[in-house]
DNA sequence: CGGCAACTTGATTCTCTTCAAGGTTCGTGG
DNA sequence: CCACGAACCTTGAAGAGAATCAAGTTGCCG
């Protein structure tokens, strides 16, 4: 850990800034401290794939590649450290430790990415929806406990690009599990989760169709 | 490599039979020595999602979880390289070379899981169907040269669940390759390729939308 | 207070799914 | 060797779900 801060900057970007852009010269890894980022890839005709968004703990940027195949931009003002390519992968090789928790890190993001498949080829808007919901909500958890209540850093917009729908289908089910009772929407980026249960069965893909 | 040798055991398995099943004990991995096999998972009412296929020279089944998170079944009789667990990660320590090139692979599938998540996410049925095919022929190419005719293990349900379609929606996406002259189809499984560089535009989503 | 970006909601369109029928291939047993 | 059945594939027609197009509304920041 020492060894770590040794090669680590700490560095801040702002709001709607970019961290780095796909296609970059892939010189450094990130380890994000505090605030939240959205990773996305472009297309050629702009259609656009969220991969993922990531926040206090996790670590971006790195990559087998020259270039970031993603481009990562911060959705609120963010901190993150900063490490040297090539002096990070160094440190892999001098602390195995290091290397195989950071081994352990890339097979949960690989479980993480299935789970996604899943939800992409195989469950409906509602559910889509529900398991982000589910999903970000765990993962809230797990940085600090909260109360049911929770912020959405990102837009309408990105969280369909995320889940390979359009922002108004999105939004129109963002209504109906209010409707149905599972969410409060206070603004568009606070809600709060009602019932859980019925939120965990609809991202399972459990729920009797109503 | 000696000491890879020492550690494994050679496995055939038959047709339609499968290596493992999403939620066994995960006591195993395996390197594909020859053949194909179909990695999926199965949901609560039924839906299946197909992770992937893997033939000759990948790993699979190894993961962080207790239990495999997914189901391998052979596609075609099969021979593979069983590793304990216990003495592979043993390995993997003993090593580092040998953990780095494992770690290297991994990083590797991840960026092939981004590209299927923008399949999944951004792209339509032929195209969709068309990124298949390419990421098909490419593999193909990597394990031997093949002349543009190419032999598909997978049935079109295979395909579909992996694209996130029905097999419908994947036999007239064929079809429709045929008729546009991209494709030729022999039988069901044995394809020619006629036109390449079609292929990759629609599978980039760069085609001129007809 | 004004302007803009983001969100919601409605109407219409389009793609893919679902349902249905017929065709092909292949293996098995008579 | 041929007949038969099962599994798989293809194609068509109808229907559903999400995309697209189009207003309005809300909330935020200068």
């Amino acid at each position: 850990m020492p060894a770590l801060n040794a090669i680590s900057t700490s560095l801040k970007v702002s709001k709607g800034e970019t961290l780095f852009l796909e296609g970059d010269d892939a010189r450094h890894a990130f380890n994000v401290v505090n605030g939240h980022l959205r990773l996305a890839r472009v297309g050629i005709d702009g259609r656009r794939q969220v991969m993922g968004f990531v926040s206090t703990g996790d670590f971006v940027g790195h990559t087998r590649k020259e270039a970031y195949t993603i481009s990562a931009e911060a959705l609120t003002d963010v901190t993150v450290c900063r490490f040297d390519r090539g002096a990070f992968e160094d440190l892999l090789v001098r602390f195995p430790m290091f290397e195989r928790e950071f081994h352990k890190l890339t097979a949960g993001m690989l479980d993480d990415m299935q789970d996604q498949l899943f939800t992409l080829g195989r469950k409906n808007a509602l559910e889509r929806v529900a398991s982000f919901l589910l999903a970000f909500v765990e993962r809230q958890e797990e940085i600090q406990c909260s109360g049911h209540e929770l912020w959405l850093p990102m837009t309408r917009a990105d969280i369909a690009d995320f889940l390979g729908l359009t922002l108004e289908t999105v939004s129109r089910a963002f209504s109906r599990l209010k409707n149905d009772g599972i969410l409060e929407i206070e603004q568009a980026h606070t809600i709060r989760i009602l019932d859980r249960e019925g939120l965990t069965d609809l991202a399972s893909g459990d729920a009797e169709t109503v």
